[in-house]
RNA sequence: GUGGGUAUAGCUCAGUUGGUUAGAGCGCUAGGUUGUGGCCCUAGAGGUCAAGGGUUCAAAUCCCUUUAUUCACCCCA
């Protein structure tokens, strides 16, 4: 039987592995001048810690997870995002003693069994970030500044910011009587789904993508009306700090995060032209997340973006990605003697830095060339009994056909500086 | 879990109302008179037509089942 990929797994190939490079390293560049740092962490953790970090509820740990048991017995699993390990680590390194805040940054694979669809996969790469020990406004702000400014660098055109504030655990609880109160008289009218979240978490009924509910829901009361006092002004501070950096923004009340950790600020980049699944990035707030995993009470917000949908925007956007390097010089041979001359050359030069290629698979000179000219070579020598015996040979360049003699002794110190 | 589309060479795809050795372009390998690439020409390799079953004298083509893939719902990066 012939061997695939499992399912909603790509192998990710030359010619694009460079586009996803390009992004990575812009990232940790940007994120390293905001004063965050790497961390690493396992690919798969103990279950209970996403049962507990992300939540029970959620559709992600209900029925996304891979999940196994180790050859001990231990219930484990593939992390299906990077927060809650990224929490974990602070509190198992007691982090909460470093200078705070402590800013982290991470690039992931993260893993998720759902149905594949365009801009969602099984395996996927997201790049993220946490900031741990600040409640302050100026967390949200700088962090929605960093990403307003690492899109805008990508040259990413048609991605809205949009935020929303959640609050916190009791304008919520208060918040949820007031929704049930006006979805009472209307359950009969909505579809089976609602009729079901009016039960178990009556925001989501904001969420339903059914006509009749869109329509049932309009005018429902929304939790941004509805905030306590702190955290309507912690969102009135980050919008107010957002308005005085120019940094455009959509208030969305209809965000709602799908993981439970979250509270007051949540956000998301959503783009255009992305199919169903268009939130490039997503984050926000989780205060209590810390305390929850067994810290000291810590609060904290952070983001992922996917860089699958990433890259796919970039492309849309017609952005120019560096192409794969190519070899500046290429050293053909004719025969066993010149080969040994050759490879040594070759060799040098790429010790010294320089991408240098050489046929390996005894093919014929005319072939060499073909494949100096597959490579995009700029320059190509050829080494024959002739040229070793005179010491000369003739170096040319691919692009303008100019050719030049030169010393054969003289060609890495040539290349290397440049003096062709 | 649910619904739709698709499945022929490494890639993009032709393949007539079922008709005999299944095609093209690109790519790959080699050659075009023993030492100079691209363009052009020639040749070669590479297919259980997704798999299994059925109808038929005859199936890539029609029917059924399965699998894979893709898009969408739910939800998310």
């Amino acid at each position: 039987m012939k061997i695939s990929i499992p399912k909603g797994t790509k192998d990710i190939l030359p010619g694009e592995i460079e586009k996803y490079k390009y992004v990575q390293t812009a990232f940790a560049d940007m994120l390293e001048n905001f004063g965050y740092s790497q961390i690493r962490f396992p690919v798969f953790e103990y279950t209970e810690l996403f049962q507990r970090g992300v939540g029970d509820t959620t559709d992600i740990v209900q029925k996304e997870m891979y999940t196994f048991n180790d050859k001990g017995g231990r219930s484990v699993t593939l992390r299906p995002e990077g927060t809650a390990s990224v929490v974990r680590s602070y509190i198992e390194n007691g982090m909460s003693s470093n200078t705070q805040p402590v800013k982290l940054y991470y690039d992931i694979t993260a893993y998720r069994y759902e149905n594949v669809q365009k801009g969602r996969y099984r395996e996927f790469n997201q790049l993220g970030a946490e900031i741990l020990g600040s409640d302050s406004c100026n967390a949200d702000v700088e962090v929605l500044f960093m990403l307003y400014s690492f899109f805008n660098g990508l040259g990413i055109q048609g991605l809205h910011l949009n935020i929303n504030s959640i609050g916190c655990k009791t304008c919520r609880a208060e918040y949820n009587s007031i929704l049930k109160e006006y979805f009472s008289d209307k359950t009969d009218n909505m579809c089976a789904d609602c009729k079901r979240r009016y039960i178990t978490n009556p925001m989501r009924l904001l969420d339903c993508k059914v006509d009749k509910c869109i329509e049932i829901a309009k005018d429902a009361p929304m939790l941004l009306d509805n905030l306590c006092d702190n955290c309507k002004e912690h969102f009135y501070n980050v919008t107010a700090g957002l308005d005085e950096i120019n940094i455009p923004y959509i208030i969305n009340k209809r965000i709602v995060r799908g993981l439970d950790y979250y509270v007051r600020t949540v956000f998301e980049f959503i783009a255009e032209g992305l199919g169903a699944q268009n939130t490039v990035c997503a984050g926000g707030r989780y205060d209590g997340l810390v305390e929850q995993l067994g810290g000291t009470d810590t609060p904290g917000i952070g983001f992922a973006m996917g860089l699958e949908r990433l890259v796919e925007t970039m492309k849309n956007s017609g952005f120019k990605f560096p192409t794969a390097k190519t070899p500046v010089i290429f050293i053909g041979y004719i025969g066993e003697k010149a080969f040994k001359v050759a490879r040594t050359i070759a060799n040098e030069l790429r010790l010294k830095g320089i991408y240098c290629e050489i046929d390996i698979n005894d093919r014929s000179l005319k072939a060499q060339l073909k494949f100096a000219d597959k490579k995009d070579a700029l320059y190509s020598v050829v080494l024959g009994d002739a040229e070793i015996d005179t010491n000369k040979a003739i170096i040319k360049n691919m692009k303008t056909q100019e050719t030049k003699e030169v010393s054969i002794d003289s060609i890495v110190r040539r290349v290397v500086e440049n003096i062709i």
